[in-house]
DNA sequence: CAGTTATTCAATAATTATATAGAATACTTG
DNA sequence: CAAGTATTCTATATAATTATTGAATAACTG
C-alpha cells in the first residue's frame, strides 16, 4: 500500500518535472525566441551563444516536459513550442516583471516613451498609428500582431522612405527582453519620425487579447 | 559598457529567479497549501511533513521571489500568497496536467465519477444539486466556491444528517492533488448518497471565472 | 557505401540545491 | 530580565544541475 505522503510527493514531483522548464535561464530564452518562431538546435545555439551539446541539453528538458514538440525534417530537428505553452511562459513572465524591482528598473533605463497594449489597440482602429513590427520577414510571417507592418531592423536604414513621415511610428520587436527595438527607435528618431515603443511581444499581446495573424 | 549578452544573461536570470520557485515539489506543496489559507511556518513544517528549518528555506525562496508575503503576529510569521500568485500556480499547474500523462494516471486511479466546472456551475444556477466543501471550517471561511455549503471531513460521519437524500451531492475539497474528496465520498457513498467529484479547487475554479467569497 | 552534417549521448568537472542538526535571534510573558 | 516559543542562520553532507569536450548516431548526398 503506497502512502499518503509518498502520493503527495509523487504528485508535486510530476507537477516540479513541468515547473523546472522555468528555472533555467537559458531554458527561458530558449522559448522566447521559440515564441517568434520554430529553430533548429543549431540555431538555437548560435542565438544563445553557447555549445549546441548545451543547448540540446536544455532542449531534452523541455521535451521531456512536453512544452516543445519536434519535427525531422533531413538531417535537422526543429523545435517548436507544444500548445499551452506560450500562455504559461507569459504569465509567468508577467509576475516576474510585475513582481521583481530589478526587471523594472533594467526595462526602464530608457528615454523613449513607451506605449500600452490598450494604446496600441485604440490606435490601430482609428488608423491614427502605425505599428511598425522590426523583426526579420520570416517570425513576421510566423506570426505578427493583426494590423502590424513588417520593416526587419537590418533593412530599416535604406526602407525607412516607405513610411509616412505624418503619422507618428509604433514600434515592436520580438518582446520585454528584446533589444532590436531600441536601435529601430533610435534609427528613425534621427531620421525626423515621432517614435514610441510597445515594448511586449506577441505573446503578451495575444494574452491581452490581441489578434495575430500568421502561419501558427 | 555591459554587452548584449550580458544584458539579456541578466534578464533572463531575474525571470529565472521568479520560475525557480515552482522548479521544487516541497514550494509547490507550500503554495498550494497556502491556497487554501495563510500558515505559520511551523504550520507548513508540520504539514510537508520536513524539518521547519528545511521549510523555512523554501519560504525564504519564495520570498525573495515576492510570490508570497509575511506578516508577524507575536513570535510567528504568518506567510500567505502574493498577489498574482495564485492565478500563475494554477495556470502552471493546468498546463502540467495537460501535458503529463503520468499525472493525468494519478488522478483517474478512481471509480468515483467526476464533474466539470461548467455542469458545477449549471447545477448551482438550477439547485439541483449540493456542491459540498469538505475542508476545514478557517479554509471555507478563507475563500470558498459560491454557493458551496461545509462540513469538514471529521464531522462528515455524525453530520451527514444535515444533507438532503434526495439531490445529488458533488464534493469538493483543496484541489486536484488533495486525498480529502476520496474519503468523503466513499463515506457518503456508503450512507446512500448519490455522490461525484469537482476535482478542483479553489484556485481553479477562480481562474475558470467561478466566483468566489471569504475573508480574501 | 564513404563522406558530410545535425543532433544526441557519455564522461567529467564545477556549481548550485537541498535537508538536517544545532546555534543564534526575535519576540512574548511572567 | 529570565524563560519559553517561533523562526532564521550556519555549517555540513549529499544530491542534482549545468557546461564542456569528444564520441556515437542518424539521415542525407554524391
Amino acid at each position: 500500500m503506497i502512502g499518503k505522503r509518498q502520493r503527495k510527493d509523487d504528485r508535486y514531483g510530476g507537477f516540479s518535472t513541468v515547473g523546472k522548464v522555468f528555472s533555467n535561464a537559458k531554458r527561458l530564452e530558449i522559448l522566447d525566441v521559440l515564441i517568434q518562431r520554430p529553430h533548429s538546435v543549431d540555431e538555437l545555439a548560435r542565438n544563445l551563444e553557447q555549445s549546441t551539446a548545451s543547448t540540446s541539453q536544455h532542449l531534452q528538458v523541455l521535451k521531456r516536459a512536453k512544452v516543445v514538440v519536434t519535427k525531422r525534417t533531413g538531417t535537422t530537428i526543429i523545435y517548436s513550442l507544444a500548445e499551452g505553452t506560450l500562455e504559461v511562459f507569459v504569465a509567468l513572465r508577467t509576475l516576474a516583471e510585475n513582481i521583481s524591482s530589478d526587471l523594472q528598473l533594467l526595462q526602464q533605463q530608457s528615454d523613449i516613451p513607451t506605449v500600452t497594449f490598450d494604446y496600441v489597440q485604440h490606435i490601430l482602429k482609428h488608423s491614427s498609428a502605425i505599428l511598425l513590427d522590426v523583426r526579420t520577414e520570416t517570425e513576421f510571417a510566423h506570426r505578427h500582431m493583426n494590423g502590424a507592418i513588417n520593416i526587419p531592423l537590418s533593412d530599416l536604414l535604406e526602407r525607412s522612405i516607405e513610411l509616412s513621415t505624418s503619422k507618428p511610428i509604433i514600434i515592436t520587436c520580438r518582446g520585454p527582453y528584446c533589444l532590436s527595438s531600441n536601435e529601430a527607435v533610435h534609427l528613425l528618431k534621427n531620421k525626423g519620425f515621432q517614435v514610441s515603443r510597445y515594448d511586449d511581444g506577441v505573446g503578451e499581446w495575444l494574452v491581452q487579447g490581441g489578434g495575430l495573424c500568421g502561419l501558427l
